[in-house]
DNA sequence: TGACTCACG
DNA sequence: ACGTACGTGAGTCAG
């Protein structure tokens, strides 16, 4: 067996790497990444599948080459790569330089020469070689000895091409070494090479089939076919000598293959951890062999079980200038409590005589003494301090929570937590919470591990160095007023609602399973018969097997993986087709069953209620989302599912009072476009797609039928989301000529909108950032990218991003103002979730009506527009009734 | 673990 | 010509 040498031509599998992979991805510092990750993604398949002994990458270097010498308009009609792939380039190189891969450049030479020297000199020392490139450039490199290997990306799947001898032929109709000079006839426009004029990669072929090199094919001359390429070889022979001289790879650079400093080693070193750690490659953290936790962060927590210690350390905390308080917990009980300040760290756990009641007291006496202080997670330090702490203290507090203000800055990055905030604002990598807790979780933070201590130090360590950065970083990008007034206030409501609950009932859920299952039986029965044989409906692969390659349903091919079996395909064929309608009736079904009606009781606690998680970090435009389990999300459009919502009812003695915005999202637009038409449709507070309807149809606002109301409100919707026509034509089932109309004439009657809409591309453009009325800012860096597919993407969300985040402003703001009416006048009362544009209070039957009022009252105050807010509110006894 | 599907606003 | 509606989370399958 012979050994082999790995060759890679870097610039061109970044480059390749960048246009397979989404442009969105980016570090914690904002440097886009994507090229990278595809990069080592690629590398590493490599490494697996060749198993090479030696490995190189080469690079360009920016200076010119002998080749600009003989023809200085070589490569001239490149225009310059996006920046986003340009900021890549050097951080490739260092981490190839990390990962002690040898990188072989040299002044005068490009890539390609480089691996022409190496694989004749591996070829010598009897070594073979496969070069990895993102073009066909080296194709005439190859020979026994030496194979092209190129990756093509196609519906997100990356498959490699290998070229041998026989593959070239096959593709070029010519070998390796005549595949220069059929190169040097056709030209290459993206190296701006001239070739002969007239002459293309058909009639190259032709010549080189024919006369097998161009020598032999002037000797030729007369008997060249097109008369065209005749004349141009005879007329620029020199041209044609130049061409060549410019696509042949030199092979005798001034490099050599160093068996010593090529050999493949260990490419997973503790450096490398430290920066795919840093850029986010967190699924590449796995390769390596043992983690290399860095270099400790310099710090020393003291663990504190003395009454009389603990005592003195509460009174500097309170006293400090600026302190920090981490929490580990669980269910509303304490594990581990870390206070910081100064350069001190102390980590007590309750036991002894510092008992749990005895901590969280003190904690809440001290945070209440010294207002201002910082905290990984304020929502749950309030979950657990609420019994000592109440909602009027806490207005009082300055609670800076590193991880809302790491997300503020950039909330493109949905999974802030500490060890991201230290990579961020402090530069060092800290061990994650997972990593240190391990797999028991907090369990190991119940049983006092010293990992788990160590990690509740670290936290508040982390908040304390942070907190001066992260709160300049608020001021500059001017985010403090919307993180003092809306994010910080709203922790304390979250921490409410999460520790209240909503109440489920079992047995009501158990009854509605039972029912689902006997449909789906059903209707399992009768699919197989139609499909003649047992397979699992629930595999969308056996499925689409099933329907388009056995029952030969028309629909074709979608997805990468196969058939796609979306509901969209299905609901086509569903008239014709028994199967497809009866799979459908299945999925929904079996949905409801797997998700709602057996998912929900396992969250169902020991007070019979389900405690959701609020989660304030997660979403790119300000919007709360709810996990374990999520309750924003629980069925509603369909009477079957909306059943669901009767298994949720509120305490004895109460009923639930429901309250959502009435087109919170289109309101915001009126308001923010200022369009007039679309504000005084709002002020005449009629059915505002009817009166669209009217509008673009031209129509009175009687005569609207429902099919022109239809496709107004699904136009309006298309506005919210960034209108494009397809988008639109796939929502109405039309083509997107027709769509595109319907968009031309809703412009022609809401004009403000259209510029309004315009204004705010431009904007994002301009500031790499889209803002809601409240100063919330999304980044939108896939404005920049060249590709249309997501530069248009970009467009759409410079257009939702402002509007959706505004609504998610507005209702916090609702939040604050509802909790804090009720704290003040209706105690009894419990706002106990939040839906994005409704919320649900339980309280007392006696006080349903008032608390109804004052719900409606503060959720329409919560901002005054240029059109009124409006809600809808409901009673009931239980969610379904209340809705 | 990622892809697919589908529940919600 | 390109390829999509905006924002989420959970269950299931299959490699």
């Amino acid at each position: 067996m012979k050994e082999k040498l790995l060759l890679i031509d870097g610039h061109s599998i970044l480059f390749r790497a960048f246009y397979g992979m989404p442009v969105n991805m980016t570090a914690a510092d904002g440097l886009h990444t994507n090229a990278l990750y595809g990069f080592l993604m690629i590398l590493s398949k490599m490494l697996d599948e060749e198993r090479p002994d030696y490995m190189a990458v080469t690079f360009d270097l920016p200076t010119p080459t002998f080749r600009h010498k003989l023809y200085p308009d070589y490569k001239g009609t490149r225009s310059a790569a996006p920046d986003e792939f340009r900021e890549q380039v050097p951080v490739i190189r260092s981490l190839l330089q990390e990962m002690e891969i040898p990188v072989v450049t040299a002044e005068g030479y490009e890539a390609d020469d480089l691996m022409g020297t190496l694989s004749l000199q591996a070829e010598q020392g009897g070594i073979e070689t496969v070069i990895l490139s993102g073009d066909r450039d080296q194709l005439q490199l190859v020979d026994s000895d030496v194979t092209v290997v190129i990756p093509k990306t196609k519906g997100g799947q990356t498959t490699y091409l290998r070229y041998t001898p026989a593959e070239v032929k096959e593709e070029f109709g010519v070998t390796p070494k005549e595949f220069i000079e059929l190169k040097a006839l056709m030209g290459d426009s993206s190296d701006n090479i001239p070739g002969l004029p007239g002459v293309g990669p058909k009639t190259a072929q032709k010549i080189m089939e024919s006369y097998g090199s161009i020598e032999n094919a002037y000797a030729h001359i007369d008997e060249i076919k097109p008369k065209k390429a005749k004349e141009a070889m005879a007329d620029n022979p020199d041209l044609l000598r130049l061409s060549k001289e410019l696509v042949t790879i030199v092979r005798d650079a001034p490099v050599a293959f160093d068996p010593e400093s090529f050999r493949v080693g260990n490419i997973y070193t503790p450096k490398a951890y430290e920066s795919f750690k840093r850029l986010g490659f967190k699924s590449l953290l796995g390769r390596f062999e043992e983690t290399y936790e860095p270099s400790e962060v310099p710090f020393e927590y003291t663990s504190v079980t003395d009454l009389s210690e603990a005592e003195e350390i509460f009174k500097e905390f309170a006293d400090a200038d600026d302190a920090s308080v981490a929490v580990l917990f669980e269910k509303y009980h304490l594990y581990v409590l870390a206070l910081a300040y100064g350069d001190r760290v102390y980590v007590m756990t309750p036991g002894g005589f510092l008992t749990e009641d005895y901590l969280l007291s003190k904690t809440a006496d001290a945070v209440k003494k010294r207002k201002s202080f910082c905290a990984p997670d304020v929502k749950g330090l309030m979950k657990l301090l609420m019994p000592y702490l109440s909602y009027e203290e806490f207005k009082e507090l300055k609670p800076f929570d590193s991880v809302i203000a790491a997300y503020l800055i950039d909330p493109l990055k949905s999974d802030w937590a500490m060890d991201a905030v230290s990579q961020a604002y402090l530069g060092k990598t800290i061990p994650s919470a997972k990593e240190l807790l391990g797999k028991a979780g907090m369990a190991a933070a119940a049983s006092g591990e010293e990992d788990a201590l160590k990690l509740c130090a670290l936290e508040a360590y982390t908040a304390l160095c942070a907190h001066a950065q992260e709160e300049e970083r608020l001021r500059e990008t001017e985010m403090l007023q919307l993180f003092w007034e809306i994010e910080i206030p709203l922790t304390y409501v979250l921490a409410s609602m999460e520790r209240k609950g909503i109440l489920a009932s079992r047995e009501a859920l158990k009854e509605y399973s039972d029912s689902l299952s006997e449909r789906i039986d059903e209707l399992q029965k009768e699919i197989v018969k139609d499909a003649g044989r047992e397979f699992n409906i629930n595999s969308p692969k056996q499925l689409g097997e099933i329907l388009f390659g056995e029952m030969k349903l028309p629909g074709g091919k979608k997805t990468k993986s196969g058939y796609s079996t979306a509901a969209d395909v299905l609901e086509k064929l569903a008239p014709a087709y028994p199967i497809a309608a009866n799979v459908l009736e299945y999925r929904k079904y079996t949905k409801l069953k797997s998700t709602y009606a057996d998912g929900l009781p396992s969250y169902i606690e020991e007070d019979g209620r389900i405690h959701t998680s609020f989660n304030q970090t997660i979403t790119a435009t300000g919007r709360l989302s709810s996990t374990e389990p999520n309750l924003q999300n629980i069925p509603m459009r369909e009477e079957l599912g909306r059943m669901i919502r009767k298994c949720f009812y509120p305490a004895e003695g109460c009923v639930f009072v429901d309250a959502d915005y009435s087109q919170i999202e289109l309101r915001i637009l009126a308001h923010m476009s200022g369009d007039e038409k679309l504000i005084a449709a709002y002020a005449e507070d009629k059915d505002i797609h009817r009166i669209t309807a009217s509008l673009v149809f031209h129509v009175p606002f009687d005569e609207v039928t429902d099919e022109m109301r239809r496709n107004a409100k699904a136009v309006n919707f298309g506005i919210v989301y960034g209108i494009s026509s397809f988008g639109l034509s796939q929502g109405l089932s039309i083509t997107p000529a027709e769509a595109r109309s319907y968009i031309e004439r809703y412009f022609e009657t809401y004009p403000e909108i259209k510029s309004f809409l315009d204004g705010l591309i431009a904007s994002a453009k301009k500031n790499g950032y889209a803002v809601s009325i409240y100063g919330r800012r999304r980044p939108v860096p896939e404005l920049k990218a060249s590709n249309f597919a997501q530069r248009s993407f970009g467009e759409r969300v410079a257009m939702n991003s402002p509007i959706q985040g505004s609504a998610a402003d507005i209702m916090k703001i609702a939040m604050i103002r509802v909790f804090d009416r009720l704290k003040r006048e209706l105690p009894e009362a419990n706002v106990i979730l939040q839906i994005h544009d409704e919320i649900l209070v339980e309280v007392p039957k006696a006080y349903a009506d008032r608390a109804e009022e004052l719900i409606n009252e503060e959720m329409t105050r919560a901002a005054s527009l240029k059109v009124a807010l409006v809600t809808d509110s409901h009673q009931g006894t239980d969610w379904y009734e209340a809705k």
